[in-house]
DNA sequence: GCATGACTGGACCAATCGGTCTAGAGCCCC
DNA sequence: GGGGCTCTAGACCGATTGGTCCAGTCATGC
């Protein structure tokens, strides 16, 4: 992570402390200590500062789910199969990352400033990951119409997992979500 | 509101503050405006300050919720019923809340301070509200085990659901779970 | 070798944070 | 009417917040 370019750096932190305590919870200063950064360098790469920052990592996050999602489902024999995949490489994700932290858009981006960029940006990601669910399910021989069920229900039942597993502090519980489901 | 006593006024005003925008996006002077309290108060009423002001929210919200499901399943002729009136309960409850707030105990708990006896509560509340759940799956004609499941299944759902309102602001999400699940 | 850009390093700032403290208002009981 | 309690009212505090600013470093082009 030393030699990791600056910007990198500073998304990388930021997106794990913001899944830790939220938008609100961390401040500039603990990102810019843990990074050890420069205050300067921040406010080069992200000119409007710590939202700039916020998106940028929620961004970098979104991004690392769907490569998560099209690992979990390329494999797949069907979709139920991808499915389950995906929720153990999630629970894995999350034991890995402290056991704690949530999912990375929705810790960022719904505790974050009452913004309208960041509330459109919630939506996008999940719509983002929807669309690509719902192409593996096509792939996998669902029709349109069940892939888009299959794939609403599935992030729906992720997202609720994801709160459970925080406050039960337990990856297991997301583990147990495709046997609760199908 | 004026004529509620100064303690309950504190509480129910932060739990709406908290659930707008999670435990540290909102200051103490911001709650102390809104319900109009003088700071004397609020180290009188809650010694330790804004993490008792915060648990006690929490319990308040988790009361009222244990309400609801209660006036949900008490009517219910079965367990499917039941849980349909109470999703759409909680519907008009985050209409009428502005149609952003996110469920009281994870808005407030979850993006607490790193502290055990937050993380202790959520699941202590999530724990209640189960419970109860299972009590009328159980009334209601159901195995002790089916009813676990089926309860275990319904809070998931709710939270998942609550998350996807929030971020496509709409609680149409959660009037559709019943038809996701069932 | 020198000029020009991107980038770093950190001093500095006003505003806000949560919290403390004390003076006194209001009430009840003696 | 006075002693003692709960509660209100708000001035005040040090620490931390996000953000600005500029001098200095470095690599790259000429």
């Amino acid at each position: 992570m030393t030699d990791t370019p600056t910007k990198d750096r500073l998304i990388m932190t930021a997106a794990r402390l913001f899944r830790q305590k939220g938008y609100h919870g961390v401040g500039v200063a603990e990102i810019l200590a843990l990074s050890k950064t420069p205050k300067g360098s921040l406010y080069h790469h992200f000119p409007n500062g710590k939202p700039d920052l916020a998106v940028a990592a929620a961004d970098w996050a979104s991004a690392g789910l769907l490569r998560i999602i099209d690992d979990a489902f390329g494999p797949a024999t069907d979709f139920t199969d991808g499915a389950t995949t995906l929720c153990y490489k999630l629970a894995k994700f999350f034991d890995i990352s402290g056991g704690w932290d949530g999912c990375p858009v929705s810790s960022i981006l719904l505790d974050g400033p009452e913004n309208d960029l960041f509330r459109d940006k919630v939506a996008a990601c999940i719509e983002d990951w929807t669309a690509r669910v719902v192409q593996h399910g096509t792939r996998l021989g669902l029709t349109p119409g069940q892939a888009a069920a299959q794939a609403e229900l599935l992030m729906l039942g992720i997202q609720g997992a994801w709160v459970m597993a925080r406050a039960r502090r337990s990856s297991d519980e997301l583990r147990k979500l495709p046997a609760r489901l199908y």
